[in-house]
DNA sequence: TTCATACTTCAACCGTAACCGAAGTATCGT
DNA sequence: ACGATACTTCGGTTACGGTTGAAGTATGAA
């Protein structure tokens, strides 16, 4: 019967003020030392080499030792789920903290999630799509004939997209905007084309940077509102 | 910069074990008293009413008064999935706890998960059908020739299902078994089969309980190996 | 070799929160 | 009206875990 105790033991170790600024400082998918955690968290360093031995002996982080540093990073994508999927859950229920860091803007403003664009240009990039009818709706959205033909011209080829197993469009809710932006072959096809068209470079870890002129090719491509 | 700390109200609180019971014991969505939790804590009436105080204070559960008792359920979908992804984490991670209490029984054997079937049989179908060449494999499946062609005969309108903008086969990894169970359109056809063949019916919970027959049916229908 | 840096281990302190028994409140049945 | 049930509040105990300074270890630099 005592089911609950394995999953309180995981949630024990995110549940701590200190192990889950340690965490949400790895998000974004580098690795880091020992000492820029205990930074991060605002604890000495004695305190967070207990936190980390505790995070890397549940398996929860992946530790290598270089030189005198020792790096830690998430040790799969499951930990970084786990950690947006509360974040989500600690937003609906009100513990809301609207503002961010400016050390995490890069990570809000454009990212990486699994395969496509996630963070505000992501959430505008839908918001977009279904302003000018692309999609039907935002909730199970739909590609419409407006958008196929549109796409069709961009250099998207939504033949290719079909004949794919998975989905072609799929809304996920995004973390830091509390809206969905766009997953699915689709989401995936979007961001290999800003990739390849070189609006923008995706860094060592989950950031997406837009150089000026990729921008605005991209608000321009996409008939965005707002820059 | 403090971002963790809302999540680590949140995961401080799934964090203690009488909690943690208490939430698991309402995964099936049914709404259960105060003394009901209790029991399932392991823990005296007092304490069990606190722990309720908090996590319905945190927006985690719903309480409704009828007469003297007092109702409680999860409040939303999100919550039941947190608790799945930290299940999912806990077992991947190693604190695994193979064995299950009878009361979660009908749940790990058989239970809707979003629209398609989770559980044993859920896993038992996809397994099945890889093994028989209906799908490709079990990492992204893709539906072959003689799947198409075996779909058809039992009655599945795959036609329907390609127009539809939601991907048509998708891995989903369960969290009682260890493996992927079928999702996707054609998974929530496939459930949609079940039901209306009356092989089973749907719980008020997430529960699905197959009758003697429709269990045969199901089995038979499906070619799966084991009964 | 010698010193500095990066980290770990140790020991002791402190604060919080889980826990229960007893008493209090509300609702139902008779 | 009376007692029983279901739950909450209160008070006091207990224990677990986070925190740090100081001391110990390992690696790199001079």
């Amino acid at each position: 019967m005592k089911d609950g105790p394995v999953i309180a033991g995981v949630a024990a170790l995110l549940g701590d003020p200190a192990r889950a600024n340690m965490l949400v400082a790895l998000m974004d998918g580098r690795a880091l030392t020992v000492s820029e955690l205990a930074g991060a968290a605002g604890v000495a360093m004695p305190t967070a080499s207990g936190h980390l031995a505790k995070l890397d002996g549940a398996g929860l982080l992946t530790g290598e030792k270089q030189g005198r540093h020792r790096y830690f990073r998430l040790s799969g994508p499951d930990v970084t789920q786990a950690l947006e999927v509360l974040m989500g859950l600690a937003q609906r229920t009100g513990a809301v903290r609207v503002r961010a860091g400016p050390r995490n803007a890069a990570l809000r403003e454009a990212r990486v999630w699994y395969d496509h664009l996630a963070g505000a240009r992501g959430v505008a990039l839908m918001k977009s799509m279904v302003d000018h009818g692309w999609l039907s709706d935002t909730a199970s959205p739909g590609l419409t004939e407006t958008g196929r033909c549109a796409l069709g011209k961009i250099g998207i080829d939504l033949g290719a997209l079909k004949r794919g197993c998975r989905p072609v469009c799929r809304p996920c809710l995004d973390w830091s905007e509390r809206q969905s932006h766009l997953g699915g072959a689709l989401g995936a096809a979007v961001l290999g084309l800003i990739v390849d068209k070189g609006w923008a470079r995706r860094a060592p870890g989950r950031v997406v940077t837009f150089n000026p002129a990729g921008a605005q090719a991209f608000a321009a491509t996409f008939e965005l509102s707002a820059g």
